[in-house]
DNA sequence: AACCTGACGACGC
DNA sequence: GGCGTCGCCAGGT
């Protein structure tokens, strides 16, 4: 079992019209310190992957980038918007309302 | 095995 | 809430 098998697993899981955290991809697996392999491992995934892999950012709500990733920043964020997600004047999106909710969590009381 | 790098995250100011 | 610094683990050389 590799770590990578888990994460892409999960990320699959990420339904259209939501994203989740790096962090919460790990955490969910049990592994909140591997936000970094998250991202490390979706920075494998090819574009015509059958993984969600632009339902991925930040816990900052923004997204990333690199100096060498499949597509680009604004490919992620087309595909974003293509599923009904909403950007903020800042390029951020709301966790609080487009935050993947696997669990079904209600937002605090 | 050690060092450096990397789609990140939490804490402090 | 934004910016800067340290920590985390895995991969490549």
């Amino acid at each position: 079992m590799n770590l990578r098998q888990d994460i892409y697993q999960l990320v699959r899981q990420i339904p259209p019209g939501s994203v989740a955290t790096y962090g919460q991809i790990a955490h969910l697996l049990g592994l909140p310190n591997h936000a970094r392999q998250v991202g490390y491992a979706l920075y494998q995934v090819a574009l015509d992957s059958d993984i969600p892999w632009h339902r991925v950012i930040n816990a900052q709500g923004k997204i990333s980038t690199a100096p060498q990733r499949h597509g680009t920043d604004e490919q992620q964020r087309w595909r974003l918007e293509a599923e009904g997600i909403e950007f903020d004047p800042q390029g951020r999106i709301d966790l609080k309302r487009f935050g993947w909710r696997p669990l079904g969590e209600k937002h605090g009381g």
